[in-house]
DNA sequence: GCAGCTTTGTTCATTTTTTGAACTTATCTG
DNA sequence: CAGATAAGTTCAAAAAATGAACAAAGCTGC
């Protein structure tokens, strides 16, 4: 077990990045001498090492950082049939892969999972010793204890203590999150927002998902749902919407939305690129398509901007691009509904993720556990 | 000066209101004997004092918070003229007032506040013993280190560093801040959210404001603009705004809009309380400016939980009641634009503050760094 | 190429803080 | 009124942090 000093370096270092021990130890509020002692322990036990040497006047100073493989991750998405599951160190490295059948009986689920944990953990040697949590992402709501799904639809799920039935069946540390915030944590430990503290992630997908990152935590909400801006009306008055309110965002601007919409055109396109690349030879019905889900993605991101304030927008997408006329208007529109003075001042930026996103991301709410976990004042 | 067990005890008291040592020692994960020495020592320092004694089974538990007169501190308004000055204790108690005359000049604003200072705390003998900090509370953004106000369209400033300017006049630790920021931060440390930890203040007026709170703390955003919910485009294509967008927020629902609207219809209504009158007795304009006005309102609101989820949304406002059409059509919009399974989940109340807000606010913004100042990971 | 400067990081005896375990205090329960 | 229960205290022992002196490593300017 760490002492508490030596996990507010961890949480330290995985809020803002590498630093060298005499800034830790001033961001700490520590002596430059008991920094060394806890950063000599933390090498020697491996969960810490010294990478960059900067150069200035003076002896140089050395980064500290996480050591990549100091503590291993497990990570299940229960998006996908069937799951998958992956062993993942410190820097979102996918050392393992594994897939499970999904089922909606979390006994099952946890069994399951314990079944093929051995097979996870087989592909490396010290994984086993080193496993220091699992993660699970799913479609729902979670408690602020990231132990119980409050509801998920797609699961048929109503108050599933699954994480508490998980680490019984496996004996690990296991924390539940919701997708789209899952995957903000991921981009927060593993992907390009390591440095920031305040930003928030929009996951564009078949729905959009968003989460948002609050003085270097995940901040979740009140009832863990801080970030459900697929359903924030968008077109008052608009088309009637899945959760029985009208004109949600999530109406025009998912995937899924645009898709039908190109659908009830008669358009035959099956992506987003098939309908990019009919806009871009001046297809009408595509080029209004486009646009009236750019503008109100637009829209959605000026609200967040407005606000939040965040210091960046990072849009994750599986599929698609968005360097068509989708991003082109989704920009315009975020830039024109901002106060001008702060227009421009909050990056907006996309990022294509792969098809580990999901299993990557849930395994990031174990790290991000193991390294933030509940603030201590 | 503190130990830094002290002050982290100070900020969990600050954040989630009073405890008993027990209670305190788990949170801070500190041992119960550690708990009752540092609880001695800021008991005879004059910090802390019991207050409540709580019964259950086996001992009872005493609770321990702030002691009222264990800390002053001066609060100033620089949005009227003239300028109020108060000097306030930990609980928001005002002890004694003083106004000075309002200047665009920074320095002579410092000047004048070194010259009332020694009247202001000439009215209670420890006051000056005792003073913590200083606050001020304007019309504009301020910088992350609430020491530079980087805008001020009001006071006509761009990058000025007010608080190092008094600080030095005064010698006293000074803060800045935002208006709408500082009301919230008085909410919390003295009003009606002491205990809630994630909640948003929206601050009805001529303009409107908003600030968040985050896991207890006031989160700023990123350019010091989180909250800026005024200028969110609420009518798309709606009425042009000073701002130089169209269909903001501002442009209906504030006091200002309201009033310049009824002048517009013709009414002859002074104020909000004779245009709900007018509403009552069943004027068709005066509904249907309050009508718009509650629509917008509640729409902004819907966004606010959908976006963040707060555990509270609290109203604050001077002038005019909110028991009225205004009210009631700001709930029903706030309920109809939210996801359905989240109605009614976020209480939205609504307090009627005093014309002291704005300084017991700044005051507060100086209590507040005191308490829980830049958070120690 | 070398003396001096600057800043990082280390060492270790001393001081401060925290702990563990036993104990006292205060109330509730039957 | 005797037990049960939980809060808070005491004190010697252990752990953690500090301060000051120092070693290390590279720049700077002659």
């Amino acid at each position: 077990m760490l002492t508490s000093s030596q996990q507010q370096l961890l949480r330290v270092i995985g809020q803002s990045g590498p630093l060298s021990r005499t800034v830790l130890a001033a961001s700490m509020g520590l002596s430059k001498a008991a920094m060394s002692g806890i950063a000599r322990d933390l090498i020697s036990l491996g969960v810490l090492r010294e990478t960059e040497t900067i150069y200035g006047q003076g002896r140089p100073s050395i980064l500290l950082d996480l050591h990549p493989e100091g503590a291993f991750f497990v990570g299940i998405s229960l998006l996908e049939d069937p799951a998958p599951l992956v062993l993942s160190d410190f820097n979102g490295n996918i050392i393992a892969r594994q897939t499970m059948p999904l089922s909606r009986d979390p006994d099952a689920i946890a069994e399951m999972i314990a079944d093929t944990l051995p097979k996870l953990l087989a592909e490396r040697e010290d994984a086993d010793r080193k496993l220091s949590g699992l993660g699970v992402a799913l479609s729902g709501f979670v408690d602020e204890k990231q132990a119980n799904c409050v509801k998920s639809t797609l699961l048929g799920w109503q108050d599933v203590p699954l994480a508490g039935i998980i680490r019984q069946k496996t004996g690990i540390d296991t924390f539940i999150e919701n997708d789209a915030k899952a995957v903000a944590v991921s981009e927060k430990l593993f992907g390009s927002a390591r440095d920031v503290q305040n930003f928030s992630v929009v996951s564009f997908d078949d729905g959009i998902g968003c989460a948002h990152f609050v003085g270097g935590k995940l901040y979740r909400g009140n009832h863990g749902g801080a970030g459900e801006i697929a359903h924030c009306t968008i077109e008052p008055n608009g088309s009637p919407c899945r959760c029985g309110k009208r004109g949600c965002l999530d109406t025009v601007a998912s995937l899924k939305a645009i898709k039908e919409m190109a659908k009830a055109e008669g358009l035959a396109c099956h992506s987003l690129n098939d309908l990019e690349t009919e806009a871009s030879i001046g297809n009408a019905a595509a080029i209004r398509i486009l646009h009236r889900a750019g503008s109100a993605l637009g829209l959605a991101i000026a609200h967040l901007i407005q606000f939040n304030d965040p210091g960046l927008i990072l849009i994750t997408h599986v599929e698609g691009r968005f360097d068509g006329l989708l991003g082109t208007v989704m920009r315009q529109a975020a830039e024109a509904n901002v106060l001008p003075r702060y227009a421009g001042q909050t990056p907006i930026r996309t990022h294509r993720v792969d098809g580990d996103v999901w299993a990557r991301g849930a395994a990031s709410i174990a790290a991000h556990n193991f390294l933030i976990g509940p603030t201590p004042y």
